[in-house]
DNA sequence: AAGAACCCCAACCGCTGAGAG
DNA sequence: CCTCTCAGCGGTTGGGGTTCT
């Protein structure tokens, strides 16, 4: 990034030569957070120049926004945070502002950042569109799950029940590995509370291809229900070397995740992509 | 140790809609 | 209506830091 815009000759082309870009300096920044404590924000345009800053009314709108307001939350997502941004993404598409609303402190181009970076970032190592249904059920079924467990974790200390789904003939097991290898399901109404989710428990039949999937619902949505998921899309997916979550949890069998996961330090990234395989 | 590759994120750009004149 | 300005939104870029080879 230039700091200075390019020289010209007229008046107007004159101020536009002076106004400054790329990174915010101190004073800049002092000055910016001085003039709104004094009058107020808005009218971006005129504050620029009334603050004394040779920038444009954009510039300082977005700079205050996204870094200087007293609000803005600095720090990595909390799982609850990035939770809900999946789940409203998958409602809204990139409506980041929208989805921006429903976090507070967090800033539409932090969630859009956050969305390019960690969730394309998995579409484009599974090699699907990040916007087909395909991804969005891998998302759903293994993502998401991953995060309210990461949310289950953090409130375990809590009042509020908390189960644990296990595989069949691994009920007994305490090892490591079969803790991994069931998916926890919590009080998912509770977990669920603070994206204003009505939720309600899903009942896992005896089937072992059922009783294989971690299952929790919100509002009229159970994940893993056959009516939920797009069987065609997974079908597809599956069609593409992408593991059916429906009928496939043996995840670190699979050259998928090993390709696509494990060799991309995901899991040290802290991803939510660390279902182990069971035997 | 050094260069390459990758990742993150602040900041910019272009577009659109609302509102005023 | 039409034009202009402003605010806001989503897409994109590129600098700097980190990790990999």
């Amino acid at each position: 990034m230039s700091s200075l815009t390019k020289t010209s000759t007229s008046s107007s082309e004159d101020e536009a030569e002076q106004l400054r870009r790329g990174p915010w300096t101190l004073e800049e920044d002092s000055l910016l957070l001085h003039y709104i404590n004094r009058h107020g924000e808005g009218r971006w345009n005129l504050l620029a120049k009334l603050a004394g800053l040779r920038r444009t009314g954009k510039s300082c709108r977005l700079r205050w926004l996204n870094y200087l307001k007293p609000d803005v939350k600095r720090g990595n997502l909390t799982p609850q945070e990035q939770f809900l941004i999946l789940e409203l993404h998958s409602k809204w598409g990139n409506r980041w502002s929208k989805i921006a609303q429903h976090l507070p402190g967090r800033t539409d181009n932090e969630i859009k950042n956050y969305w390019r970076t960690r969730v394309q970032k998995q579409a484009r190592h599974l090699k699907i569109d990040a916007n087909s249904v395909a991804f969005q059920n891998v998302v759903r079924c293994y993502w998401m799950p991953s995060l309210l467990q990461k949310m289950e974790a953090q409130t375990q200390n809590e009042t509020w029940q908390h189960q644990v789904l296990m595989w069949p003939g691994e009920q007994n097991s305490d090892s490591e590995q079969s803790r991994d290898a069931c998916v926890s399901i919590g009080n998912m109404s509770k977990v669920s509370e603070f994206a204003g989710y009505q939720t309600s428990p899903v009942s896992v039949s005896g089937n072992d291809t059922l009783a294989s999937m971690d299952c929790y619902s919100y509002g009229n949505t159970s994940f893993y229900d056959v009516e939920t998921i797009n069987l065609a899309a997974a079908a597809t997916a599956l069609s593409e070397g992408i593991p059916n979550p429906v009928n496939d949890c043996h995840l670190v069998d699979n050259d998928w995740v090993n390709d696509g996961f494990a060799d991309h330090g995901l899991r040290s990234m802290g991803e939510p992509w660390e279902l182990r395989s069971f035997h």
